[in-house]
DNA sequence: ACAACCATACCAACCGTTCGGTATGTTTTT
DNA sequence: AAAAACATACCGAACGGTTGGTATGGTTGT
């Protein structure tokens, strides 16, 4: 596992150009689809460059999975929300931070390690383990946060703060879905909001009640 | 459009075979990553069936959208949960459905057009809009059961039966990236049962409360 | 000098697609 | 009713382009 170019950052910067090439190009045309030539053409680099920092191109999936979540971990860890006081602010934080980046074309917004988990499931097993790790990694970073949102207001659920994380990158998941499919970001945009009102009245209830509907 | 070989039945099944091939490889491998062989190997046909049948690939890909959506129109269709009486009933029927057809393999219960909408979009928009007019179809067939639900109760909202129609469609698709990122169930079920708790809670309130964090 | 980095040239395998041909059934003509 | 003409379904070899990957040599920093 090459380092990322210590002593020359301003040179030697193939391998993230590739990364970079990769995040936008995968996330528009798929992995499959993408061609080791379309990712240096992007990149700017030969093939030469690209065998040089990865071993096959699978190699440089799971390297994108694994840039992704350290550029996105990075993003959120330095996004305003987590000044906030109250851990449940922190939390719609969170979720008003995640509206306000679905912009411009979806291949912009949307998720690499989520398309790529959908595509290379089956075919590509290292590259699928390591979008769940980066997914279910960036879940857990919420964990903390709804925990003590339920503490502090002493909510007595039947779904732990885990399931919770999940589900709202589950939203998140899906609504990209929509948003590829219609071009637009109307729909994600009401999908998120539900998640909010589902929130909301989550955190609104002081002990939860009996599911009427909650036959099995 | 060739007719499905009215005659002979048992013969001139070669569409339909390369059709449900499609569908599970697919599923399993992304589209970029099923090569025509594949899926003449699977369906136990030739190439030459194959492009008799489908002038292109692509033309597959559009193909088994369609396919997709023919077919599991008419299995909800015939679910039972339309025999129920309350509208309401019938809604969580669907999702309790929805669940329970969450077996087995994530190759086997996940969604072909959810699938192929994020591994196509940018690279095969003809595939990418059938899998938009499936997803969004289906969707749609929710949307009278909403509407009748939130009649009979009463329901003010500021949000509309065809938004919480297509943020179902998003849970789904959602849980079923973090099912293929697993390569297990519990997520999934997880997430659908946030759903059924929203929708719970929806449903529950006779008028819309202010939410004491929309704040934009 | 030496290793890391990157470019050029190249290859073998694979890919989607084409095409000549066969088998079988259907319609039209005689 | 038989023959001729046509249509549909399918086979499988072959083609040309693309693919992931390699071999080799040059350049740059230490």
């Amino acid at each position: 596992m090459p380092r990322p170019a210590k002593h020359h950052p301003e040179r030697g910067d193939a391998r993230t150009r590739l990364l970079d090439a990769a995040r936008d190009v995968i996330r528009a045309k798929g992995f499959a689809a993408t061609s080791v030539d379309d990712l240096c053409k992007a990149a700017g680099v030969t093939k030469g460059a690209f065998f040089h920092h990865f071993a096959t191109k699978e190699a440089l999936g799971v390297a994108a999975a694994a840039y992704w979540a350290e550029t996105t971990s990075a993003f959120f860890a330095n996004a305003p929300y987590h000044r906030l006081d109250d851990p449940l602010d922190r939390l719609f934080g969170y979720v008003d931070f995640r509206k306000a980046i679905i912009d411009g074309d979806p291949a912009e917004f949307t998720c690499l390690v989520g398309t790529m988990t959908q595509e290379v499931y089956g075919s590509h097993p290292a590259i699928r383990d390591a979008c769940a790790a980066s997914i279910f990694g960036h879940a857990a970073t919420l964990e903390p946060d709804i925990a003590a949102a339920m503490a502090a207001r002493g909510i007595e659920a039947d779904w732990t703060p885990a399931s919770l994380a999940r589900h709202t990158q589950a939203v998140l998941q899906g609504a990209f879905i929509l948003a590829k499919a219609t071009g637009g970001r109307e729909d994600a945009l009401d999908s998120v909001d539900h998640l909010k009102r589902y929130l909301t009245l989550l955190f609104s209830q002081t002990r939860s009640k009996g599911n009427p509907h909650d036959g099995r």
